[in-house]
DNA sequence: TTCAGTTTCTACTTTTGAGTAACCTATGGT
DNA sequence: ACCATAGGTTACTCAAAAGTAGAAACTGAA
């Protein structure tokens, strides 16, 4: 599978490509980490640079300034939850021969999104504010946190339809739920001693379930 | 009812004391509609001095610095949602013959919690991280959001004990609990098309009865 | 060898906003 | 008349962290 038997050190055109990639994607990590570690403002670039074991100024070959680094961040968790929310669809078709229904495909998603959302990117996008963006990029987030919202709505509406869910309004239905998820990330930050996908089980369950005792099984 | 008949321009020593805690308040709502608004770093002291027809200064007459007034804030905020705590028990008592249930005192408290939630102070509470402040005061908020868990998980474990709550973990539980109604300040803030109490009602019918279609009412 | 381009460094400048010093001006008590 | 105190102002300092200028070091190519 090696393309050459001895590793050269030096690197090619499409090599050195690849490396500025590689390394654009580690200072984004570290970034993602600080920012969700201690909140934007608070995370100093020099430190930053630092665990990556560079100084400040390298950031800035890579970035052209902190926000640009945080829209970064925030974009790619919002990615991430989106992708979630991807194979919601394709998953419960492709698993089963007759397709999932609404109230499948939505806990699909909700256990996905908890698990991004308890990644540094996932809780950049989810914890931190938009208004530490410039306007214009604040526009851009709030556009894709919009379609995340809406795939989420559609969930619960098609779980309307098909009777597998009981919801008296899909929007502030989504609005809950997502919330609901995104605080996830916070806790598990405060107190580290429940183990994660545990605490996203619990939640989930409390959300499909409610807390009101069921008289048998549906 | 008024001591005076014509009240005098002058105050006395009482009057004095009074309206300097009555302008330490004002500074305190400033700062924490600033703080709610913005977070803690983007809100500047020149600009909530601004809004108060002050300059900063002043409010170093009223506060020692920056740290502190985040502190009071939360600390009151954090106030604010354990009183609501407080009369989960009376009200249910008092309301009706038979004491409540659980289940009837928790959704008592989440409701009160969740009006909280969305003023200024219940947002600075509720949003704003610890790790903000020094150790000493982080120590103390999470101290006081210790027993506001406590509160919330004792009500779960009465609910499940009075069979008017199903939950197989009340620790867990009750972080989502809160972690969910405190998501509510954050999407208020985000779009401000919803009345507040419409979503505040709607998010705690989901708490309860679950996403699920319940065969019959319990 | 020299050139051009890439990547990183040292050593700054700049900005922002918290915090302070020092000084006014009422007011009320003596 | 005088003083102490409360409450406020103007005009600063100071620190931290963002951001920049410009040189150095290395690479691959001509």
């Amino acid at each position: 599978m090696n393309k050459t038997a001895i590793a050269s050190p030096w690197k090619n055109e499409a090599e050195r490509k690849q490396e500025r990639a590689l390394k654009r994607e580690a200072v984004l990590a570290a970034a993602a980490h600080m920012f969700s570690e201690r909140g934007y403002h608070r995370a100093s670039l020099d430190e930053v640079a630092r665990v990556l074991n560079v100084t400040k100024p390298t950031l800035y070959y890579y970035f052209k300034n902190k926000e640009a680094m945080l829209y970064a961040c925030i974009e790619h968790g919002l990615e991430l939850l989106n992708a979630a929310g991807e194979d919601a669809n394709e998953d419960g078709g492709r698993h089963t021969e007759d397709a999932a229904n609404g109230m499948e495909r939505l806990v699909g998603y909700l256990k996905r999104y908890a698990v991004v959302s308890e990644t540094d990117f996932g809780r950049c996008a989810a914890r931190i504010s938009d208004n530490e963006l410039s306007e214009e990029s604040a526009r851009k987030v709030r556009r894709i946190k919009g379609t995340i919202d809406r795939k989420i709505r559609d969930l619960v509406s098609a779980g309307i339809a098909d009777g597998s869910i009981a919801s008296s309004d899909p929007k502030v239905t989504a609005f809950a739920l997502a919330g609901a998820l995104n605080s996830i990330g916070h806790w598990h930050a405060g107190s580290a001693s429940l183990p994660g996908a545990r605490i996203a089980n619990e939640y989930i369950n409390l959300l499909v379930n409610g807390l009101a005792p069921r008289k048998a099984a549906p």
